[in-house]
DNA sequence: TAACATATGTGAATTTAATAACATAAACGG
DNA sequence: CCGTTTATGTTATTAAATTCACATATGTTA
C-alpha cells in the first residue's frame, strides 16, 4: 500500500463529505457524483476526487459513487468503524453545551465523562452524565479507555489539565482554551479557536471598507 | 499603498498574535521579538515576520516589536479598532455558552441580542441579555446596527435563519450548524465545524497504528 | 456490437503558501 | 566613531495544495 503525506485540508474536507454522504443516505439517494457533492459541501468536482484519491478508488467511471458505501469508507478512514470514549474538562457553560451535543454521538464518539474541579459542580447531571471530580480522572480514563481529552477549562487551567491528560494516558487533545499548549510530541492536539473566526469576519468587513473608499 | 491578496491563514494568525501580544501586554512586558511571538503561538519566527510584512513594518531592527504598539496595529488590521455588535440566533446549549463567554467583549464584540423561536425559552434571562422572538430581529437588527450574525440553530433552520439575517441587512455570517448555507456573495461566510477537528485526531490516531502495524 | 454519453482517476500545470537565506538597520561598547 | 551584535524586512527557494485536462472505464442506445 502506498502511503504518501495525505494533506490535513483533505482530512478536514473528507470529514464534511462523510456528514453530507450521510444525509444523502438518510434521504434515500444512492448514487451520488463528484459535482454533486462538490456542489453540495462547496468545494470543486476535481477537489472531491483528488481527496478520495489518496485513499483509493471508490467510484465507477460514467457512473458516480454509491452513497452507502462511500458514506463506509469516509467513516473508516476517519477511524470512526469504532467507537471512541472521551472526556470533557471543564464542566463549564461550553463543557456543558459539548455534553448534550448529540452530534458527536452520531459520528461514534461516547462521552465517558465530565471533570471539574468546583465543588459546587461536582456531581450535578448533565444529561445522564454525572460531574466528576477531577481527581477522579486517572480511574476512570483508565476503565473506560478514554484515549481524546477536550479541555474546556479556562486559560489558566488549560496547561495543567493538558498535563494530567497526557500523564494518564490520553493520545489526543481537541483544545478550546485560546492558548498554545505545550505536550509531548507524539500527542495529536489541535485548538478550536471560536474568536478566530469571528475576526476574520471583521477583517474582511474592514478590508472591504478600505478598498470602497 | 500596495494592495495584495492576504491568504486566509495570516489572517488566522495575526488574530492569535494579538491575542499573546495583549497578554504580554497584561503581563507587562514592552517588548518582544519574532521569534519570542513563534515561540508563544507555535509557528516559526519566519512565518511571523512574514505575515506582519503584509501589513507594513512595524518593529525595530536589532530590537524587536514593540508590544503595545504591535497589539494595537494587529487590532487595527482585524478591525477591532472598532466595537461590533452581534447577534446569536437560537438560545440553546452552543448559543447560552457563546453568549456568556466573556472573551468576546474584550476583543470588543458586543452581543446586542439572542434570538429563538422556541416560546419557552424567550423572555428568559442569560446573563444581562433577554431572548428575544425572531421576529424581533429586523427591528432590533436596525436599532442595535447589527452586521455580524452568529447561526446556533439546528441544521434544519439553518438556512432560513441565514437568509432571514441576509434580508436584514447583516454582512457577515459565522455559521456553527454542520451545513453548507448559502448566501450572496457579497455576504462573508466562515464555519466553524466541531466535529470536524475531533474526527481529524481519530483519523491521526488510526492512521498512527496502521503505520506501527 | 459499435458509437455515444457520462463521470471517474490521475499526471501535469499552475497557483499558493511556507521556509530559508541574507542584506539592512538599529543599538551598544570600546 | 567604528566594529560587533542582534533581530527585522525582503528576496529567493522550496514545498504544498489546487486546478486543469484528458485518458479510461462504464452504461446505454440504436
Ligand atoms: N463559552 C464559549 O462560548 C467559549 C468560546 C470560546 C472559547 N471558550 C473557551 O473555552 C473554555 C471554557 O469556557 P467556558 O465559557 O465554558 O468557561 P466557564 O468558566 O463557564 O467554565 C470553565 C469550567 O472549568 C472549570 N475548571 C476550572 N479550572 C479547572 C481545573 N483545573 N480542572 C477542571 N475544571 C476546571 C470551572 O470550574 C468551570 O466549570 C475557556 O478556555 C474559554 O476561553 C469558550
Ligand atoms: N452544542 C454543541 O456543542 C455543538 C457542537 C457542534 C455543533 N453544534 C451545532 O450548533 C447548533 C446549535 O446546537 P445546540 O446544541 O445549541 O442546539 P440546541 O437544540 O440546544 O439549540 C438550538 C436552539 O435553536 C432554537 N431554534 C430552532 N429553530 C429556530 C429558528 N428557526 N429560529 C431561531 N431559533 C431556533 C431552538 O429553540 C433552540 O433553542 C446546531 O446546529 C448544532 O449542530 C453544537
Amino acid at each position: 500500500m502506498k502511503t504518501l503525506r495525505v494533506p490535513e485540508a483533505t482530512v478536514t474536507r473528507l470529514s464534511i463529505y462523510s456528514r453530507f454522504l450521510e444525509r444523502l443516505d438518510r434521504n434515500g439517494v444512492t448514487t451520488v457524483s463528484s459535482g454533486e457533492i462538490a456542489e453540495g459541501v462547496g468545494v470543486s468536482p476535481a477537489q472531491v476526487r483528488k481527496d478520495l484519491a489518496y485513499f483509493g478508488e471508490f467510484g465507477t467511471r460514467g457512473v458516480g459513487y454509491n452513497v452507502k458505501d462511500l458514506m463506509k469508507y469516509t467513516l473508516k478512514i476517519l477511524g470512526l468503524d469504532q467507537s471512541w470514549s472521551l472526556a470533557i474538562m471543564g464542566a463549564g457553560n461550553l463543557g456543558f453545551a459539548l455534553c448534550t451535543y448529540r452530534g458527536f454521538n452520531v459520528r461514534g464518539f461516547n462521552i465517558a465523562g465530565v471533570f471539574d474541579n468546583d465543588p459546587t459542580r461536582i456531581g450535578k447531571r448533565i444529561g445522564n452524565l454525572e460531574v466528576q471530580a477531577l481527581e477522579k480522572f486517572p480511574e476512570i480514563a483508565e476503565r473506560e479507555n478514554i484515549r481524546i481529552g477536550v479541555i474546556a477549562v479556562p486559560i489558566s487551567a488549560a496547561q495543567e489539565v493538558a498535563d494530567l491528560l497526557v500523564k494518564n494516558g490520553v493520545e489526543a487533545i481537541l483544545n478550546f482554551a485560546p492558548v498554545a499548549l505545550n505536550v509531548p510530541d507524539e500527542i495529536e492536539i489541535r485548538n478550536v479557536d471560536l474568536s478566530v473566526k469571528l475576526e476574520i469576519l471583521t477583517f474582511n468587513l474592514g478590508f472591504r471598507a478600505a478598498q470602497s473608499l
